[in-house]
DNA sequence: TATTGACTTAAAGTTAACTCTAAGTGATAA
DNA sequence: TTATCACTTAGAGTTAACTTTAAGTCAATA
């Protein structure tokens, strides 16, 4: 698989995917003999996992960290567990926040939604 | 209040509130004879909302265009209702997103346990 | 055979969101 | 009254995460 598939697939550009691979976001995609890259299923699956992650807001620091322990090999395996722990941690406080940020929304729109009605004459104290 | 005390209330610096108000995410804080920011109440709401928003990646972008939207007054209600109901479709696509990786986080370090365990010789094959 | 087009690299540029610096003012403590 | 300290402003600098550019290679088509 060429790097234009690549991209289409995952729907990331191509400078994109060249760029998560120089700085060691995902390992190194084999290439053909003249020197293009051919991604196999497990460059593949490497970009669709770093894809998740980094749209749950993840740090490039943080996947590269897992990638560098991946490269050692099964010595790593605790510290990546670790790491995958703490990161879940992170995403739970993240998730808790914007449920408070949802809820706090939909008390306003309701307000605008009883201002519209004319169910509310005192006009808006914003915010 | 002082800058400083509202620094330390909402744990922002000094420095990114008067950003904030340089750039309109709130509206102008009231300053005394001599010059000097001296929040009321309204404008650590403003503060307080504008953190919350920001904490869950709301864009500055979109929150100037609502405080300008405020400033203009309530015929701009209901453009502020439509850019708040926007604003809240995407944090809840962001938490399903989180969701989804929050649970594929868990199946990974349950992975992990069963390795730690010895109950899987399969050794890892990431990701 | 010449040219097109997809690919390569290294390195410079961009954007959002701060963060810091420099130069200056005004009120209070020694 | 002098010096300290919290504040002011405008503007330059930083960081993360891309994105673009420039210069070049290679394989397939006109």
């Amino acid at each position: 698989m060429r790097i234009a598939e690549v991209s289409k697939k995952y729907n990331l550009t191509e400078d994109t995917i060249r760029y998560y691979e120089k700085i060691g976001l995902i390992p190194r995609v084999p290439r053909t003999k003249s020197g293009i890259r051919d991604f196999d299923d497990e460059s593949c699956r490497w970009i669709e996992f770093i894809k998740c992650m980094r749209n749950s807001g993840m740090t490039i620091e943080v996947l590269t960290e897992y990638i560098n322990l991946y490269k050692q090999g099964d010595k790593t395996i605790e510290a990546r567990k670790k790491l995958l722990i703490e990161q879940k941690e992170k995403l739970l406080s993240k998730q808790e926040e914007i449920a408070n940020t949802i809820k706090r929304l939909e008390y306003k729109i309701e307000i605008y939604n009883e201002i519209a009605k004319g169910e509310r004459k005192d006009f808006l104290k914003e915010p």
